[in-house]
DNA sequence: ATTGTTAAAGCAAATATTTGCAATAACTGG
DNA sequence: CCAGTTATTGCAAATATTTGCTTTAACAAT
């Protein structure tokens, strides 16, 4: 069974119907070789069926991501999406400078997440997430993070 | 020096101007028992200051996170603002069906966070972040969360 | 293959959020 | 205290995203 046979049936067995628009979402986002915005899926997807509308680009991605067929990633201040690779499951950190997604094993976050089922009996979705920070190259030459330092401001300097 | 005026001289620092609309802000804000969304901002903000815009609580809250002033939060699929307490800084957990939100001590993430920065050089916004999750409470007694299983379903089940 | 049931699409309107720009007013230096 | 500089506001328009509702069509059972 191919991947994309399976995830047809994974969309069945859940009671979903295989309608044309969301073969070719489906297909858009698999084919995408990065993760993709809405309207990129949106434009990509009105090539094969002129008559796509947004909505449904938006009310099918979101079922994807429900399912797990699809990745949600916050790359700036936009959403992403990626076909999810049952394989190759990762986490990603996104620099909030370059907007550079870089991948994360599942294995990192282990540890943090069986300390909160254990502590707080807290199931955390760690399926995929999200880490936003400032990646290597585009810290200074230093290495402290190019921040407008909003810690320090706060806690220190009192000159009361 | 107030909680307040430290805020202030924050803003002041760096370089920020000190209108009416941010104090009141700031002052909403910093009454509100709990996070609060923008719309609940807005229309507390407007009891002080009828002509308040929309768009300024907006840019406000904006800043006011980007100075560290207010921590965001997210709560279903909305951004709430809380204030910033220097000394009880925390990270929160929220619960995906009761929306529910409990801090966690930022102790649980320093592993993590320096992790990343060793490995990968990357250096993640730890400042303040935002795990969904189910809570104990949202949780059948079994123990598993209420999930339409998305992991095993693609991992498990193959009958090609 | 035909039909009934009901999820999903399409479309328009609602809502949420951001942005451009002219007018205003906060801060600075004199 | 006054005037200049320029960040910020207010407003309207743009953009992003969601939602209600009618029509369409996928799937199941005949």
């Amino acid at each position: 069974m191919t991947s994309h046979e399976h995830h047809l049936q994974v969309l069945r067995e859940q009671g979903h119907r295989l309608t044309p628009q969301r073969l070719i979402v489906l297909r858009v986002v698999a084919e995408g070789r990065q993760h993709m915005g809405v309207d990129e899926v949106f434009r990509e997807a009105q090539v094969a069926y002129p008559f796509m509308d947004l909505a449904t680009v938006y009310r099918t991605l979101r079922l994807f991501k429900q399912v797990g067929l699809v990745t949600e990633v916050a790359i700036g201040d936009r959403l992403h999406y990626e076909l999810t690779y049952p394989d190759d499951r990762h986490h990603h950190m996104v620099c909030r400078f370059c907007h550079g997604a870089f991948n994360l094993s599942p294995h990192y976050l282990e540890e943090f997440n069986s300390t909160l089922v254990n502590e707080f009996g807290f199931v955390p979705d760690l399926d995929h997430f999200t880490i936003s920070g400032v990646c290597v190259n585009c810290r200074p030459e230093g290495g402290q993070p190019p921040v407008i330092l909003p810690k320090e401001a706060l806690i220190h300097e009192d000159h009361s």
